[in-house]
Parts: C-alpha cells; sequence; structure tokens
RNA sequence: GCGACGGUCGUCCAGUUUGGUCUAGGACAUCAGAUUGCCAAUCUGGUAACCCGGGUUCAAAUCCCGGCCGUCGCACCA
C-alpha cells in the first residue's frame, strides 16, 4: 500500500475527511467534507498561515460572497477565457480539445480563444475525424468550466467565484480607503471557490469545491525595487527547479535575475518561510517558474510552489504577478477609477498574487507527518508540529479507581479553554496513547498513584515516547510553551 | 467525457466463476464487562455491511440493464 492509500484510510477511519452525501448513491465527485479532526487541521493551518503571512506583513484579511454576479466575471475573463472549445465524436462519444485536435493535425498555430465557427471551418477545411474511431465531429462547443447560479424570481445569472480573488479586487477600491493603504498592501482572504471540473479526481487533491487561501498583493508597478523590508529575507533560501534543483538565496535569485524584483522575491521568501513551519519538507519543496504555455490567461509571470508526495509533484501555491490585467478590466468594465495615490502620484496597482490550495496542503502536510516507527512495532504516528495538530493533549487516568477520575478531570478543565485536550479511560495505557499519536497529538497527560500523593503527573511526548514529571498547575504553562513553539521536542 | 477494471460492517478482505448451505464469514478498529496496571496484553459479550434503481428467476451479494462512485490510462486541470 503506498502512502496515499494510508493517508486515505487514516482519513477516512479517524474522521479527518471523507466524501460528501455519502449516503445517498446520487452524490457527485468532487466534493469532500472535514470531519472533526479534519477542521482542527484545517482551522490550525489557516491560523499558522494568518501568523506568518498576513500578520506579519501587515496584511488585511476580508471574507467575500461566493455568489458573484456575471458582470465580475465578464470583467475578469472568466466568462470568455475560463472554457475550453471542445469537439465530441458523434460516433464513440469521444470529447477532444479542438484547439489541440487541430493544431496536431493540420500542423497550424491554433490560438485557444479562436471562435467556435472558425475552429469547425478548420475541421471541415482539414477534413478532420475523431482520432480514435474516424467518426464525424460536432461542431465546437465552449465548457465553461463556473457554475452557474440563478438569482431571485428572474433567474438573474450569476456565477459561484472559480477563484476567491475577484471579491479582492472589486472590494479593492474601499478597503484601500477605509483602511487608509498604503501600497504595497496585501489584501488577503480564505473561502470556497467553485470549479465544475471535469473529472475530479484523488480526494482533497481535485474538488469542485475547495478552499482557496489567497493574497492579493497591490503594488507601485515603478517601484518593485524599491522595498526596505527586503533586507529582512534576502538571505533566506529558496529552491527553485528548472531542469535541477538550485539552491540559492533570494538575493542571488534576484542577481541572477530567476526573480524579476524585490517585491516578487520578499513574498515568494515569506510563503517558503510559511511552509517550513507546516511541517512539509523543504528539502522535497521546489519553485517552478512557468512557461508561458502554462501561465494562466491574466499571469505574466508565475510561479508554482510544488511539493513530492507519494503520488508525484503537487502543485499547491500558484504565485502570478497579475500585472494590471484585473484592476483595469475592472475599472473599464466598471466605469470606474480604481487608481490610488501612492507619494502624491496616482497609479493603477499592479497585483502579486500568492494563491494556495488549502486543500492540497492539509494532504501534503498529512502526508509529510505520517510516519511509521519500525523500532516500536511500527506504531503509525503523525508527527504534526504542536500548533498543527487537532488534539494538542490527552488526558489519561493510568487505573480506572476512585482519586483517579477526580484529579482527571481536575485537569481536563483546567487546560481544555486554551487547548484541544481529549480524555480516555478506555483500555490500556499503551492502547490509548497508539490512538492518540495516530492522529497526531504531541503530549499526553497521565494520571498515576503518584499524582494522588503529589498532584503530578507525567507528560509522554508522541515522537520519542519519553516522560517527564510536571506538576498539575504547570500543565497550562507547559502546553503554551511546547505547543506554540517551532522547535520540535 | 471515453476505455478497462472494480464497489460487501468504521477499515481491509473472503464469499460471486457454477444463483439455494449467506439468518453474509474473518481480521483490525469500536462499545460494554472482567482482568492487568506505563507503551497496540488476555477473556467474555455486543454494535455494524452486500452502492442505488430496474429486470430475469420459485430463489439474486452472485446473472442482465441503467445510474452513481472509485482506481488506472487517454483527455482535461482556469
Amino acid at each position: 500500500m503506498n502512502t496515499y492509500d494510508q493517508i486515505i484510510q487514516l482519513a477516512l477511519e479517524r474522521g479527518f475527511y471523507f466524501p460528501s452525501s455519502e449516503l445517498y448513491a446520487d452524490a457527485s465527485a468532487g466534493f469532500w467534507e472535514y470531519g472533526p479532526n479534519g477542521v482542527k487541521i484545517k482551522n490550525k493551518f489557516l491560523d499558522l498561515w494568518r501568523r506568518e503571512l498576513v500578520r506579519r506583513d501587515n496584511m488585511i484579511e476580508i471574507d467575500g460572497s461566493q455568489i458573484m454576479s456575471k458582470s465580475v466575471f465578464a470583467a475578469s475573463g472568466h466568462l470568455s477565457n475560463f472554457t475550453d472549445p471542445v469537439v465530441k465524436c458523434k460516433k464513440c462519444a469521444s470529447s477532444f480539445r479542438a484547439d489541440k485536435l487541430v493544431q496536431e493535425v493540420a500542423n497550424i498555430d491554433v490560438p485557444e480563444r479562436m471562435a467556435n465557427e472558425s475552429v469547425d471551418k478548420l475541421i471541415k477545411e482539414y477534413n478532420i475525424s475523431c482520432p480514435l474511431c474516424k467518426g464525424e465531429l460536432s461542431n465546437a462547443e465552449r465548457f465553461n468550466m463556473m457554475f452557474k447560479v440563478e438569482i431571485g424570481p428572474n433567474h438573474d445569472e450569476a456565477y459561484l467565484r472559480p477563484e476567491t480573488c475577484q471579491s479582492i479586487f472589486v472590494d479593492f477600491s474601499r478597503i484601500f480607503k477605509v483602511s487608509r493603504g498604503k501600497l504595497p498592501l496585501g489584501i488577503a482572504q480564505v473561502g470556497k471557490s467553485f470549479r465544475n471540473e471535469i473529472s475530479p479526481r484523488q480526494g482533497l487533491l481535485r474538488l469542485r469545491e475547495f478552499y482557496q487561501a489567497e493574497i492579493e498583493v497591490f503594488c507601485n508597478p515603478s517601484k518593485l525595487d524599491d522595498l526596505n523590508k527586503f533586507d529582512g529575507i534576502k538571505n533566506t533560501i529558496l529552491r527553485f527547479y528548472d531542469d535541477r534543483i538550485i539552491e540559492i538565496s533570494v538575493e542571488e535569485a534576484l542577481h541572477k535575475q530567476i526573480i524579476p524584483n524585490k517585491l516578487v522575491g520578499y513574498y515568494l521568501a515569506l510563503l517558503v518561510e510559511f511552509f517550513e513551519r507546516t511541517g512539509i519538507d523543504k528539502k522535497r519543496t521546489r519553485l517552478r517558474k512557468l512557461s508561458d504555455e502554462e501561465k494562466a490567461f491574466y499571469s505574466t509571470v508565475a510561479f508554482d510552489f510544488e511539493v513530492d508526495t507519494s503520488i508525484g509533484w503537487l502543485e499547491l501555491v500558484a504565485c502570478n504577478y497579475r500585472s494590471d490585467y484585473d484592476l483595469k478590466s475592472h475599472s473599464t468594465i466598471s466605469k470606474t477609477n480604481l487608481e490610488v495615490m501612492d507619494d502624491e502620484v496616482k497609479v493603477l496597482p499592479h497585483i502579486f498574487e500568492l494563491s494556495l490550495g488549502v486543500d492540497r496542503c492539509i494532504y501534503s502536510i498529512m502526508e509529510h507527518s505520517y510516519f511509521i516507527d519500525r523500532e516500536n512495532d511500527d506504531r503509525s504516528v503523525l508527527k504534526l508540529k504542536p500548533y498543527l495538530s487537532p488534539i494538542h493533549a490527552g488526558v489519561l487516568p493510568l487505573l480506572k479507581k476512585p482519586g483517579f477520575k477526580e484529579k482527571s478531570s481536575k485537569l481536563l478543565a483546567q487546560i481544555q479553554k486554551d487547548f484541544d485536550v481529549f480524555y480516555d479511560e478506555a483500555g490500556s495505557i499503551g492502547r490509548r496513547y497508539r490512538r492518540l499519536e495516530e492522529i497526531g497529538t504531541p503530549f499526553a497527560f497521565t494520571i498515576d498513584h503518584q499524582t494522588l500523593e503529589d498532584d503530578t503527573v507525567t507528560v509522554r511526548y508522541r515522537d520519542s515516547m519519553k516522560q517527564e514529571r510536571i506538576k498539575i498547575d504547570d500543565a497550562n504553562s507547559f502546553l503554551f510553551t511546547n505547543v506554540f513553539t517551532y522547535e520540535n521536542k
């Protein structure tokens, strides 16, 4: 069984995540739910994201609507560009990307945005048939990956947002004013996005409804290298991939023009430092500069932050320099001037975006944390960072005898307002330790005979299995110190 | 969306070839009790499943059709 299957099994058995609506046979693919443990790890992951990116860089966070008007997506380009021209074989019903098919067979350049009629014309002209069965092809159709919804009794057309960032763009003007913003300004948002994927697969890795944590940095395009805070991260090591991995400091990467300017370098560094805190193995991550073919339609420079998993390299964060694409077209379509003042000069800000897929991150963290301890009965341990663990600590009475439960309850009440704790008295003590470490609980407090005498408990560490004694009164400070530290114990 | 294969307790699997013995079995997990008392111990007992719909048949987990889901390949991945 590979690691991916083991993680899925753990997720199902222990309530991290599971398919949505599974009670019913008509449940569609691409929708998954977070169970009790999954929600906790997701919330803690987002706490870390806020701490390491939003707060660290004094960003602003908003929470926008999931349903947005048609005009938003007319301006964003999603109505016209978020589609692929598709032709179907009338005989065997296979479908193909029309532009790619024509390009291959006729050996001519076909722009992706070519009108359907022009594509049809080319198919006739070059007498193109189904590559599989030689059957006749249908006319080209556009498959739009946005979910359309109808508003009110008149069925007004609107869409579920395919990316969270559009809220940030359309709200930008007001946010900038009310927060007395100054460029560069990061605006962040966590929320759900919706894409009608043709074939969603692999659990959390490709969903039709998924969480994004996005950061849009609004900046003055003429001041991309005018950034004092760059000095704070210039020595941070980035791992770039292009045929092979290059480990290089941000400053060096700037000199070698791997990154275009200080602003991009600064935010890539913040991102990389954030991921170092998640428990994802840095040696199994890379930044990959995208070629022109791979880039999204709105992007001028793009890096993907990728992580190596048991099923290959996985894109976790798309880092796009979107220039003024978004504000310019929102400005045009809405007929609103979205320029702001920067040092007495009017500018239409450019945008550098860090668009993070939360669900994929959760999966990757679980996979990189999953550990089979060959030296200790092959126990399975989720070596999550303590601040990401669904449960911070277990409270375990060694015996089911008078006195033990009372002491346990006292300890429980004392720490559960500040921490996620789990009380367990069922089964042997070893069994209870194993249950806790399987879901990543870093600490277990055990109430034993000595507790009844001197109000001390043992703390058992998940990774080392070592124990030490502390006073019950010190349990909170122990947890504050050990849960939120970046050091591993 | 196409093709191949598959779908049985929470999880993993047996049972389907050849319809009846399946009132659906096991392991792990889980719950209750007993016992033990610091690393998955033992014993007893319990909960718990044939993906959905239709068809064939005296009889369907088993055969047929459709749908849904999953894995893999192709295509797709803004």
